[in-house]
DNA sequence: TGATATTATTTCAATATTGAACGATTGTAA
DNA sequence: TTACAATCGTTCAATATTGAAATAATATCA
């Protein structure tokens, strides 16, 4: 998407890339999302029994931070991964404020059946960028991410 | 977040560029997401009023193109926008399917009105990168974006 | 021309997402 | 100890998002 903006070169440099880098996300996204690497889940379904079964049990609290998600919608995506029955919830009993949850065996299940597909199909929608190229962008974006 | 997955090295290295690449643009866009640059609009209304500023006139399925959002979701945005009185739908003479989408004025006077804080936002949470690496990441972006 | 296919938009159900308000629990400090 | 503050999870309203089904309009082709 063009943008016409006139304002600094650094404005422009800035606002270039951050489209390039949006975009590129977002359509890696899409594409990946059209293989169906996980069927009868959600993206966000995904990512936390993915996040639980490679950290272990967590808070939802934690699992908010680790997938950059608000407390309510922690909330919700475990209510829908419970009727399910794929994770569990455990009130903590040192601190009742704490509810932990964990894969049951049918989440733990699935997510190993599914994980390599997934893999495999992410390696392949990188596999245009030469491994020297991908650990370039590897290390600008951890750059990018940890902010200014 | 570490992966412990046990694949082929071109995996590995896929798989975790991926994870890098993902989390940079969550925490960017979250961080940006904070700064409130577009006050009493959520982003993908932004979204839309900035490719009508920036492209002129547009149907819904290039608008949904362009955002790569579907259908429904266009529908639903422009719904919005189209109650607060900062777009309006005209649906075209000549073949009656389309519906060309455009600013207001009140539309226009907003968006000429928050871009330029947007751009500076932007900037300065891209500016922990330099000008050469913000090349050579929306190089590495471009690439990527097209697709293997 | 008439049947069929394609395209643009809408509608709907399900889920996601956020931010704010709220209740329960725990920590802290006077 | 008692008030206050902080933390965790839930609830709610509003909006987003998708995919599928439905509708309307146009294009194509036999």
């Amino acid at each position: 998407m063009p943008t016409h903006y006139q304002g600094s070169p650094r404005e422009i440099q800035a606002l270039d890339t951050f489209i390039k880098l949006t975009r590129a996300t977002d359509s890696l996204l899409s594409r990946l999302a059209h293989r169906n690497t996980h069927p009868g889940l959600t993206t966000s379904q995904f990512g936390v029994l993915e996040a639980l079964y490679h950290l272990g049990p967590l808070c939802q609290s934690v699992l908010g931070e680790k997938l950059l998600k608000s407390g309510g919608n922690i909330t919700m995506v475990i209510d829908n991964l419970e009727k399910s029955g794929l994770v569990q919830r455990v009130r903590s009993t040192e601190d009742r404020r704490f509810i932990t949850v964990s894969l049951t065996e049918k989440g733990r299940e699935l997510i190993e059946r599914i994980f390599p597909g997934h893999v495999q199909a992410i390696t392949e929608e990188m596999s245009c960028l030469s491994s020297d190229e991908q650990q370039e962008l590897g290390k600008l974006c951890r750059k990018l991410g940890k902010g200014g």
